[in-house]
DNA sequence: AAATAAACGCAACAATGTTGCAGTTATTGT
DNA sequence: ACAATAACTGCAACATTGTTGCGTTTATTT
């Protein structure tokens, strides 16, 4: 677990300000290293055993870094959360893939589309959130 | 409760091959009357006290109501499914709009994106999830 | 009016996430 | 290096939303 990802993520949490605990980094490595948007049980699963991790603990590390903007939250039709890294390209808003058949969730390209949508007279946007569903390659 | 929702409901239901059961007939008028997309807790809420009706019966009758294609499900980000009568225009894809500050939902128009999206290689489309996120006309 | 499949109600369960609080730890200042 | 302290953690208990199994009731058909 002491590899790139670890040093990266340290690094970050310090830049951000906060206390680099080992849950914290670990989590953050775990995500850093990871191509897909996974879930809280997921990221428990990676988690190596020997240095457990209480429930309550990753959803509040989580939630921390979410709010340093370190990494992202991304909503789903089965009402759980998944968890990205940020990296550069998800500063913007970007839309999500998601197979329908194995769940994996990836990121796609930033929005082609225009931030102003067309809405009721009186009402203000905010942002957008899209979500692709389909099969991935592995599913086809 | 008797009012012309109640009237239709019963017609779409029996159309549909459907048991026109006092329980679906008074989900699916609400839902009629109802401008926006609303959750189940909404629901019940609405539904008249003296006539009684089990949650779980609410559970059923909309995954029925859905299955038939009278209604549609709607993902949001704080995990609650809510649901809309369906009309003409839903039968195609459609955005929907989250007020963040009241949670209110409503239905947008036609999605104006191309339904095939630039996915990696091996990868195939199925449908799109959009929601515009912002302030509603009395949250603002 | 009886037969029957469909729908219902209840109880119990499952999954995901949250809160309160006492104990532990990373960091800061000396 | 050490003590002080705010920040973080772990546990237990809870909340919310939705699901399953099963015996009972009911809308529809004949």
């Amino acid at each position: 677990m002491f590899n790139e990802f670890h040093t990266t993520a340290e690094e970050l949490i310090r830049h951000s300000g906060g206390r680099a605990t080992a849950g914290r980094i670990g989590i953050l490595a775990i995500l850093l290293a990871e191509q897909q948007a996974i879930t809280h049980r997921e990221i428990e699963q990676r988690y190596p055993e020997a240095l457990q991790l209480d429930r309550v603990t990753l959803y509040r590390a989580l939630e921390w870094l979410a709010g340093k903007n370190l990494i992202h939250k991304v909503t789903s039709d089965d009402r759980v959360w998944r968890y990205h890294a940020n990296r550069e390209l998800h500063s913007h808003q970007h839309a999500h893939f998601k197979c329908t058949r194995c769940a994996q969730m990836i990121c796609l390209s930033d929005l082609p589309i225009d931030q102003s949508w067309p809405l009721p007279i009186g009402y203000r946007f905010q942002e957008i959130e899209l979500t692709v569903k389909g099969l991935c390659a592995d599913c086809c």
